[in-house]
DNA sequence: CGATTTTGACCCGCGC
DNA sequence: GCGCGGGTCAAAATCG
């Protein structure tokens, strides 16, 4: 892959990632548990839960939908006011797979499993373990209603690089509904932007599980493939940079 | 032998 | 106050 490939894609996937974290999809009927970013998350206080966003949590095999939830605690009577994500991730896989295992990218390192009362598959408890200081967690459990699906829940931020970016991209790059994404191309210079806030309008997402479903269909998959290289290749002035950038790189051509 | 996973016990918040 | 349930701990087991 050629250096301006890789940063194509690499700022697809930024962008990307950014802009689904900012849908703010609410995911239908989120468990209290879920909710254990507010305080109750932090019963045992040696782990302040830190704050705030993270954009980089995603998943790989068949499919995914990512949700994120970010929790407002009350302000405190001081004013401060902290701020927890929590990201839902919907991971498509085989159901004969029984690991609880979904690749982001990221070293994590499970301390705990449970079975829960809402579902009878466990959970399985993860913290990353790529940085020790790094205070985000991950619960992982197969989808009570489709058990070829793992619900993967982030919380927090991870407070160093992404380990493994680039070599995960393709997965960045999974859709998170119908198609959503509008591009434009700047070719002037190597930017792209991805408007994913055009995914048919409202922010609401009123089914999760039904889009995880929808979004691992091989025909969704092929027509997000399609609509991506018509959005690039109807614009000549990318493609003009992009035949300019392989030819450089095949001057024995 | 160190790192990681497993798993039963424990802690703690919440509802009754 | 008590029981339930989710989340975490930590010793033992397993793995590379």
């Amino acid at each position: 892959m050629s250096e301006e490939n890789r940063r194509l894609t690499e700022m697809i996937a930024c962008l990307y990632g950014s802009q689904i974290t900012r849908q703010s999809l609410e995911s239908e009927g989120e468990p209290p548990a879920s909710t254990a970013a507010s305080p109750t998350s932090t019963k045992r206080s040696r782990e302040s839960m830190e704050t705030s966003n993270s954009g980089d949590a995603n998943s790989n095999k068949i499919g995914t939908v990512e949700a994120d939830h970010v929790d407002a605690q009350s302000p405190a009577s001081d004013g401060t006011c902290q701020r927890i994500v929590m990201k839902k991730v919907c991971t498509r896989i085989d159901p004969s797979d029984t690991s609880l295992v979904v690749k982001d990218g990221y070293q994590w390192r499970k301390y705990g499993q449970k079975v829960t009362r809402d579902n009878p598959s466990p959970r399985a408890y993860f913290r990353c373990a790529f940085a020790p200081s790094c205070p985000v967690k991950k619960k992982v459990q197969r989808s009570a209603e489709d058990s070829s699906v793992l619900e993967a829940t982030y919380e927090g931020e991870h407070n160093h690089p992404h380990p493994a970016r680039s070599s995960n991209l393709p997965s960045c790059a999974t859709p998170s509904g119908p198609v959503p994404c509008s591009i434009s191309i700047n070719s002037t210079r190597p930017t792209i932007t991805l408007d994913l806030t055009k995914n048919g309008g409202s922010a609401q997402q009123p089914d999760l599980k039904k889009v995880c479903r929808e979004v691992a269909s091989p025909e969704f998959q092929a027509a997000l493939v399609e609509q991506m290289a018509r959005e690039l290749t109807s614009d000549q002035k990318f493609t003009e940079a992009l035949a300019a950038a392989i030819l450089r790189k095949l001057p024995d051509y």
